[in-house]
DNA sequence: CATGAATGAGACTTCATTCAT
DNA sequence: TATGAATGAAGTCTCATTCAT
């Protein structure tokens, strides 16, 4: 029942995968542009060049599109996050508080600045997070996507946990601050599709100073804040 | 000529009114349960054992149906916020700061628990703040429910003023932080629908600590914040 | 089963007309308005300030009322070819054949101005002789409209062969002559629907020189003809 | 990656061309048997035993339907008239008045025998002339529908114009008689269908004698008429 | 693998008609 | 008589999915 992993097999396999990622690429874009009923199969196809039974081969209906594309968002982030990581490890002397400070702010500012970088990514997740029902009937859920999530707070609560080690906050339960973080960080990003009624809310900077409020609820020091925006704006926004 | 107009005629519109509003409720309850694709036309007239047809003559159509649906729920919260004020009011001796605060916190308050007090309402913000796209069109939104949105962030802001004028908290633009607040506050109460993934998540004092957070982060006293909390939360869930 | 004839029964009777007639108005305006969609029993109560259900009163149905409108139409064309005959009958020496072909010429031109003095009522025969199928169907007809329609073409047939009588013009048999008449204007004078394409047809004229044309091949003189038309145009507009 | 562009191919165009045809085939029956109304896409999809979404894969929509409809009618009548000239043409020495008169008798003849040949397309024709209303709201109708009625009826009026250079009648502008004959000649068949009520309307020499009254009116000779006539006959009905 | 024809349920909306009041 | 609430079938159109080729 196993397939030879030759060359060829090799080849068709990555073909696949190529396919596979054409369709999510446009499936999200339609997604985000048209809404839910603006993603229609026919138009999928239509878009793709493609045929509409074709995309049965690569997935085994719409919700498995669905669920895919949460998948994607997800690992992305994850990918950001450690890129972001990595890029604000050098700005300031190793182990200081500071440091820690602004790996930690760095890493919100991943999600802070998700809307610019990624505009499909941040819509799909709004969907996902906004809708009561779930978007994707829980059987059909594809389990692997928990993991990823469950890594990604896990990323944030490390990076708490480690400015608060290094001093730069009170102490608090991590985990629940993470999802605290989070959880107002997408409120207050959402709010921004409501510009046309109250353009404030379209305002970016209402993110980061909410950031700023929620840390410094957590303990951190104002002007230790004030020290590293600059750095932590830079690094975020630099993100592909 | 005349026809009789009091009793029979009063009676007519009166039983009209009472047939909206049993439609709002039904749609609003397949809304809630089912999303955007379970508020069926056919759906909500087998609920109501009516005819489709029917419901055309108290509805121009589904989108019309939406908007009322929408701006009831706003009007709902801006009379729990009405209430609340007057409930607060004599719970601290009047013009000191702990009243202010208390008078803000019960708002806040009222917000906070309303996944509790009115789920399906909270689900409908759900549904309108989480949808990338416009509910419904912005050509045939209503605008009556624009000036009713308003009048709610003007009256959280006007309380943050004043609680800043009671000393309760430092400077800061009021409006700017009633949005933060309230981004915030309902980005964490949404986060309760991932509670299968993460069952803090459907944790209810996620929100109280988080509007602690904010309040301390816009300069509130911690200790103050402790002190009326219990009545804060009595207040806030007496309501209806 | 009879009712008492006494005047507040009669008063009732007079009312009850008095209602049909404006109900047949307004539906015939609808009609020619906006088409036979364009007639619809709710839109035809509203614009009456009616209650749907009182119609039912009036009209057995929709098609009873199709039907009136039919009937009137017959009605008033029959009437005006009354008129026209009486006001020709003065123009010229009463026996002379320019009287008759004069009596004639108007006949038509009752026929001829009909969409411009009675733009609805033409539209209705259009609709009626368009139509492949009967706009009512055969078993509702109601036959007192088949009499009315006789008259109608005896009347024409007979001036006919009152102007062969008095040497207008040739010999040939009145009834066909008349419906090859009758058919021919009503098909130029329905090409003015298509004047956006072409707008030559939307020409007043046209049908006149039809009338000439035909007369003249029935075997009129075209001198004589000439020497009526300004009679004829005058008369024939002159009509209510 | 490249498609076989040949039989496979070729015989999924055939088929889809084929199917198109069927279906405006049977709406055509449809349309002419239950008239407008009786032009559903259900009823289409069932008499065609096929699902209702099928038939969108067709045409975009019912309007679409029924402007290729129109189209097709006025193609094959331009196609019938190129075929009668082409017939006529050999029937009389070539450059008399008379083969001049023949080949315009016999255009004339093409219409006058439509109702037998094509009683479906001749249907249509009324239905479309008939409408106070348009068929096909005018931002929508085909444009392409235009040429094809212009070049319809400039076939006419050319042979109106030579008939008269051979001196077969008197002078007088092509383009208003042409327009004339057929809008009188349309009008006259139209009446067949009221030959219930009055059996001479359904008389298929009901429109011959007007074609020849009128041609007269316009100058023609009748003997010269009564020449053709037979020829005319002849040639008209044969055509398929 | 790919095609696209076909399915058939279901979406919203309209409308002539009935009937209790 | 008049009202207008209610009916329910029928209208056009959409869409995820299947399947023979």
């Amino acid at each position: 029942m196993t397939t030879p992993p030759d060359a060829a097999q090799l080849g068709r396999e990555e073909r696949r995968a190529a396919t596979r990622e054409r369709i999510l690429e446009t499936a999200m874009r339609l997604l985000v542009e048209q809404g839910w009923e603006g993603l229609t199969i026919a138009k999928l196809a239509r878009e793709l060049d493609y045929a509409v039974g074709a995309l049965y081969r690569y997935f085994p209906g719409k919700s498995a599109i669905l669920t895919s594309l949460e998948r994607r968002v997800v690992e992305r982030l994850g990918q950001d996050l450690e890129r972001a990581a990595e890029a604000a490890r050098g700005a300031r002397p190793e182990g200081t508080p500071e440091a820690a400070l602004l790996e930690l702010r760095v890493a919100v500012g991943v999600y802070e600045t998700l809307p610019l970088r990624r505009p499909t990514d941040f819509k799909l997740l709004m969907l996902s997070l906004g809708e009561p029902r779930e978007l994707v009937a829980s059987e059909e859920m594809d389990p692997s996507l928990l993991p990823g999530f469950r890594a990604l707070i896990g990323g944030f609560a490390a990076r708490l946990i480690a400015a608060t080690a290094a001093g730069a906050r009170t102490e608090g339960n991590a985990l629940r601050r993470t999802l605290r973080l989070w959880g107002a960080l997408h409120g207050v990003l959402q709010l921004r599709k409501q510009g046309r009624f109250e353009p404030t809310l379209a305002d970016a900077e209402l993110a980061e100073e909410l950031v700023e409020d929620l840390l410094a609820g957590f303990g951190a020091d104002r002007a230790a804040l004030d020290g590293i925006r600059d750095d932590a704006r830079r690094l975020a926004h630099a993100l592909p």
